[in-house]
DNA sequence: GTTACAAATGTTTTCGGTAACATTTGTGTT
DNA sequence: AACACAAATGTTACCGAAAACATTTGTAAC
């Protein structure tokens, strides 16, 4: 069928085991050999089987990611990080997707993993402090890493700067004098939203600020839209908005410009990641940068070195977020002048369009 | 090390062969023996090996998909439906993904996916007619399927209707009455951005339309975002923008919001793909949809039926594109009259407001 | 010119599962 | 009772590569 060691080695007059010690580049083969092999190779077309690899070398250098939805940018993008590090540390990387987090779909995923003979696994899915701590001790055989799970004292994890972050959206939004604020979160089995949430209720608690509604969202642009669409049609009064993701924050751009309330001045928006398209909403998103690329690249780093280490010390890393402003957010202004504003500001565009242009 | 059949066939008191038969399903076991096998599997733990599997077995039911950055919307959606297609007719699927279009890159991630014994390959990368067609005859054990390629009779390929897209674009545009355009296109690699690029260039011709510029792009936000700082800083005269994706146009609009230029009035954007997002720019983007998922289900189901047909006959199936019209672009109406249209827009919205809201 | 030893290469066994073939057991038939 | 035959189970060989071990060859040392 397919073209094996036996052929190469026929072809190049030499044992199948001499092919072995070619590929695997051993260093005592004479130089003439080598050659006959390699050029052997290339001729037949030779492509070296995995699974015989696996079988007779007991390891894969492969190391599996357990995922949500890569549709996501923000989980696309961690698994991109995650891939190119391994790549770079040797190691392959398979990639399992599971479309919820339940629990019996992980297991499968991380089994599905397992047989293909992986030495580590990345869980980027959002799971219970419980069911991480169950899956290290369910697979023993193998080393985790999750990223943005709760933290634990005994799982290797990843996190970012959620509760900071949401922090620094909260006090922005303070510092904008701010009073009455609509939250929107991501689902809930989200650990990374679930922090958020928090630490934006306990902030405005302290400061004695009002939430006049919480909307749980799906991520996505129109779950933003429809919660603000709601808030209006039910006449709250807010001044401002957090929101746990930028598309959402688009949403919620949309639908206060399309019933005519001015962001920043009457409403400010404060959206979460930092995603490359929200620099370019209308207005540009104030929002809390997190760098999903590095998550996934830490998570791949720390896990390689988790074995080198002492036995029982696990790898617990945050990464920092910060907050990006921009025009999404201001302090307040009088009321009722919002029209001779847009003039103004039409006037200034119009300026600005006749002298040069200097880049972003 | 690990569990393997002769633990489980130990602790059940059969053959290992016996094992073999139970968890391949195999009919000729007495339900008592199945029993007491399935019980010494789950007591220990066992995972079959993959390697030990794909070695024996020859095949891997497996489904490879070479693939660009899945950081790309479009690009995960098309994989993801790839993935889900291929696991609905019981083959797994592995990633593998290459940075750029260059035929080396691709050629060795190809190998890579033999390696691990896959059927079947999905190449969702821009390639070249003669590329593709090399592809196929140096790997004949393997059966390929193109996404997005140009056409030729020698390969598989499933493909969006771009020209078809591009030209209903135009259509538009010139309905709505507008006379100088500019183009962005994506990155000159792609098959499907050229496609466009050469469909929006026939047809403007074709009704004497001026291109007043033309801009390679890269699929992002900025590059649309700088393009159109740079047609407005040359002073050149132009009332339609042409974008090959919606992120782009989404920096398209937030340029010329920025410098006070009325969209839809004064410069009408259409953009390409219909993203979930561009139903909630400023304005809501007029766009080409394009379905990405169905292009990945697409390139699955007729790869796998590709066998059963008879040889040397290709499949050549091209998917729909429609045109979204959204607020983004209308008939050019006076000059001259963009502050007053904003504040009659601004009464409007007021009055919107303190009404009842429909759902969108 | 032996001996000692390293470099180059070959032979055998192994990994974990499955296909092909072989054997045992039980049942119905004549 | 002897036979045919199917169901249930066991035995052996094999997939492709690599580790462990074995052999040959060449060369330096005495």
């Amino acid at each position: 069928m397919s073209v094996t060691f036996k052929d190469v080695a026929k072809l190049a007059g030499v044992s199948t085991q001499t092919v072995s010690r070619v590929t695997n580049g051993a260093d005592n083969v004479s130089p003439e050999t080598r050659e006959r092999v390699n050029q052997a190779i290339s001729a037949l077309g030779y492509i070296p089987n995995k699974g015989a690899q696996m079988l007779s070398r007991g390891k894969s250098k492969t190391l599996g990611i357990v995922s949500l939805d890569i549709a996501l940018h923000g989980v696309a993008l961690i698994v991109n990080g995650v891939r190119q590090q391994a790549h770079e540390k040797g190691y392959g990387a398979a990639l399992s997707i599971v479309e919820s987090n339940e629990f019996d779909r992980i297991k499968a995923a991380i089994r599905e993993l397992a047989s293909q003979q992986v030495d580590y696994i990345v869980i980027n899915v959002p799971l219970t402090q419980e069911m991480a701590e169950q899956l290290v001790e369910q697979f023993t055989a193998l080393k985790f890493m999750f990223i943005d799970v709760p933290e634990s004292s005994k799982v290797n994890y990843v996190c970012a700067e959620h509760t900071q972050g949401a922090k620094m959206a909260v006090q922005h939004l303070i510092d904008c004098q701010r009073d009455e604020y609509i939250l929107i979160t991501g689902p809930n089995a989200s650990t990374g939203s679930s922090l958020r949430l928090e630490s934006w209720r306990y902030e405005l608690a302290q400061h004695g600020k009002k939430i006049a509604a919480s909307y749980e969202g799906d991520w996505e642009a129109k779950s933003g839209y429809l919660a603000i669409r709601d808030a209006l049609a039910r006449k709250l009064a807010f001044d401002a908005v957090l929101v746990a993701n930028d598309q959402m924050a688009l949403g919620v751009l949309c639908a206060l410009s399309e019933l005519g309330v001015s962001v920043p001045d009457r409403v400010s928006v404060v959206g979460f990641d930092n995603i490359s398209d929200s620099a370019f909403f209308t207005p540009p998103l104030t929002t809390v940068e997190q760098d999903f690329l590095a998550l996934g690249q830490q998570a791949v780093k720390r896990l390689l070195n988790s074995t080198e280490q002492t036995p029982h010390s696990y790898c617990q890393l945050i990464l920092p977020t910060r907050l990006i402003a921009r025009s999404s957010t201001s302090v307040k202004t009088k009321q009722g002048e919002n029209a001779q504003q847009i003039l103004n500001h039409l006037d200034k565009a119009r300026a600005l369009l006749q002298s040069s242009v200097q880049s972003r």
